[in-house]
DNA sequence: TTGAACATTAACATGTAAGTCAGGCTTTGT
DNA sequence: ACAAAGCCTGACTTACATGTTAATGTTCAA
């Protein structure tokens, strides 16, 4: 698969599809024109990093945990169980705060449509 | 509380504390001689930002959902039914956001932990 | 064979997180 | 009173995601 159809497929741009190569985070065949090819498991590869990039890991802890992402992965990649743990503590922190913050806007809703309720049946 | 112990029990350095307060995603009040003190509220609102940031959130989608941020729903997160839905459908879609982050962690944790099950189980 | 659509590299640009350092004021302990 | 430690602002620096553009090669269809 060519590049275009790459990131079509992705929704992310060709040159963001380099940038990963030339930040060594994947590597990608070519044709013999020079053009490169994107094998399905290319796909899932840079489709894993788009995902990190985007929940907030840099270049280089992906890099760090190469072995992580590929498909098979076989390999040292016990520190990226470290940082995987880091963040999902992170997100989790997250979601319990947004959580709370939800129930105080649910309740504040539920008390003011209790409000305006027994206004309208009077 | 001053700078330092803040930064300190944050785990974040002064400088994005000060960054923070630049960027205009949270207001400060300083002690006469111009030092900024830290409340417990700006403590909680600070650390918000900080896992916001590390999850991979600009400045501006964080200054956009400002209002969220802060432990009382009172202030610019009140104001009728209208903007109380507003705000739980930013806060929705954040939860949406941050659930399908923790998914991209949580799969990559479980293949990573099946792979080595099935090594150590050899 | 010419043009459109695709590819390549390289260079330049922008926004922002984060570090660091300099120059100067304040507080506090000795 | 002095030194150490804290604070403040502002400026310089680096890293990096991402966009854009320019110059050029390749493929394919009319």
């Amino acid at each position: 698969m060519q590049a275009k159809e790459a990131a079509e497929k992705l929704e992310i741009t060709q040159r963001m599809l380099r940038h990963y190569e030339k930040e060594g985070l994947m590597e990608v065949g070519r044709t013999l024109n020079g053009y490169r090819s994107y094998s399905a498991a290319d796909l899932r590869r840079a489709g894993r990093i788009r995902d990190f990039i985007a929940t907030g890991f840099s270049t280089r802890e992906i890099r760090a945990m190469s072995a992580c992402l590929s498909d098979e992965g076989s390999g040292p990649c016990e520190g990226g169980v470290e940082k995987l743990r880091e963040k999902l503590e992170h997100i989790d922190r997250l979601r319990a705060e947004l959580d709370d913050k939800r129930n105080v806007v649910i309740d504040r809703l539920a008390a003011l449509q209790n409000r305006l309720a027994s206004v309208s049946s009077r």
